[in-house]
DNA sequence: CTAAATACCTGATGGC
DNA sequence: TGCCATCAGGTATTTA
């Protein structure tokens, strides 16, 4: 599921959590790509979620001395009930359960077990990513200079080049390619070859793109799920991601689908010429 | 150091 | 119906 918006949407969800104490957990299956932390779990008994927290795609639960992390892979959910009276019954990817004193329980979900289920010390401390993160698209540290600075040092086309997270957080195959198609820039184009302007305008549209995301809950193509169950609405919004041989909505010419770091990009030929 | 390829895991889909 | 190949929101690690 996960780029910025559904993270920044499970987080969102997830508040009514804050305050309440863990009781405690079970891991229904171990054998993630890192182990569940259960000792600093354990830890935790009895104290309670100070916050819930999002850096990068990395959703957290806030304690006093620490964060849980709950990556979602590809395909992970986090859904929060409001009691355990009524439960329903515990899905098949269900590893993992949470339960609250007052009631509530958190699970998570992830039929690939491409997540991450991680604790670091101190609150909104780092994920526990293997490479240095790099800003948040929202944050004003990310501004067009910066942008401009890093495009001219790669040559790297566009589109993988935004989807990396040493340059820029929470940009990922969806976002990528329709910010690029709201920027009119071909997602082959060497990052060293945008213009000042183009920085510029290809910030706004990842910042415009990701924002109209969280707007509408993010994008459900078949995981993504808001705490709450629902699904998100942003997939009816897209514009060439999964449009393969669909007419461009300024243009019409057909969209165009091809393999760029082994992940699909799709774009218009003729509004993204190089 | 960068950059590209591969690996991790389960399930859906389409061709034959 | 079955079997095989391909593909899917990400990222850690290996290989060049």
């Amino acid at each position: 599921m996960p780029e910025l918006p559904e993270v920044e949407t499970v987080k969102n969800g997830l508040k009514p959590i804050i305050g309440s104490k863990l009781k405690g957990f079970i891991v229904h299956k171990d054998g993630w790509r890192k182990p569940v932390p259960v000792d600093k779990l354990t830890a935790q008994i009895g104290k309670p979620i100070t916050d819930t927290y999002r850096r990068a795609k990395w959703p957290a639960l806030v304690f006093e001395d620490g964060c849980l992390w709950m990556h979602l892979g590809m395909s992970g959910q986090i859904r929060l009930f409001n009691s355990d009276k009524n439960l329903p019954p515990l899905e098949k990817h269900d590893h993992i359960e949470l339960f609250f004193e007052d009631g509530k329980v958190i699970r998570f979900k992830d039929e690939r077990r491409f997540g991450i289920v991680a604790w670091t010390d101190h609150p909104y401390s780092e994920p526990p990513s293997s490479e240095k993160l790099g800003p948040e698209p929202f944050d004003p540290e990310w501004d067009d200079s910066y942008f401009y600075k890093q495009l001219s040092q790669y040559k790297t086309p566009i589109k993988p080049f935004i989807m990396n997270a040493k340059i820029v957080v929470g940009v990922g195959n969806i976002y990528a390619s329709e910010a690029l198609f709201l920027a009119r820039i071909s997602p082959l184009k060497p990052a060293n070859t945008l213009t000042k302007h183009d920085a510029a305008n290809l910030r706004g549209k990842i910042i415009q793109v990701l924002q109209a995301g969280i707007k509408g809950g993010g994008s459900t193509l078949k995981d993504h799920r808001m705490a709450n169950g629902e699904i998100g609405d942003y997939q009816n919004s897209h514009t060439v991601y999964g449009k393969e041989g669909r007419p461009c909505v300024v243009c019409g010419t057909p969209i165009v689908k091809i393999t760029q770091a082994t992940r699909s990009t799709f774009y218009c030929p003729s509004c993204q010429s190089d």
